[in-house]
DNA sequence: CCGCAACGTTACAGTCATGTCAAGGTTCAC
DNA sequence: GTGAACCTTGACATGACTGTAACGTTGCGG
């Protein structure tokens, strides 16, 4: 496929396609004009390298990291490189700092949203009822 | 308290905090001879910038938002600005999906971890103990 | 066949949170 | 008064985007 299509597919923009490509993250072939040809699989690997860089992981990680993540069920290793074992360890470590972390943010900005909705229903009588909270 | 203490207190380097200031999220005020002077409050105020900024929120969402922050104990909302609260809710969700994601990932980066392990021991009698996963 | 919209290409500039470095002023201990 | 340790501003670099300009390709209607 296109870029437009894989960039429709896995709503990541054609610049981004272009981008990660420049990383090394995804190498398309090219039709004779020129144009990026996508393979299917591509869909499911992008969306993968959009994840882990939402998740805060560099591309120059993502590359290594990708691998890993192939797992159709049963995950076997050829052969276990110590290095990336402690790679993918101290990034896991920092992934669930960071999830500590948005909690506990996520977790008081819900408090404080709280709060304003009982200031507000105090005053006004039930208003702003768009995202009630149970 | 001067940057350098700031700093060494916050684990925030000090071109950051600088950073912080130009970004209109702390305002020291100077001494005579042009030193930044920190007050005490300053301490927790960086650490919950940095907290933010972490989870991926913008410098320039952090400072609206960084008020929803102080809850001693009980939160009083004075004037509730739906914007503002609709801006809150927009970030917490986003939060939330940051949070799935990252589980998800962490979830399958131990998995793939586990496997290296369970590959070596199986070749090599127990080598690379240095994190054993209980 | 022409025109033109929709899509593709590269290349360069800008942003945001950082890192790093240079050139210089201030403080303080020895 | 000299040097180390600290502070100041300013400039440039980087990683991950993001926008846009300038231009080639494709396909469709008149």
């Amino acid at each position: 496929m296109k870029i437009g299509e894989l960039a429709k597919r896995t709503e990541v923009p054609t610049r981004m396609l272009r981008y990660y490509e420049e990383q090394g993250l995804i190498t398309p072939t090219r039709q004779p004009n020129g144009y990026r040809e996508y393979d299917e699989y591509l869909v499911d690997r992008v969306r993968k390298i959009r994840g882990l860089l939402d998740s805060g992981i560099p591309t120059r990680i993502i590359g290594s990291m990708l691998p890993c993540l192939n797992q159709p069920q049963e995950i076997v290793v050829a052969d276990p490189d110590p290095e990336l074992r402690e790679m993918l360890v101290r990034e896991r470590d920092r992934m669930t700092e960071r999830i500590a972390l948005l909690e506990h943010h996520c977790h008081a900005i819900t408090r404080y949203i709280d709060a304003m909705d009982r200031s507000l229903t105090a005053t006004t009588e039930s208003a702003y009822r768009n995202d009630p909270r149970p």
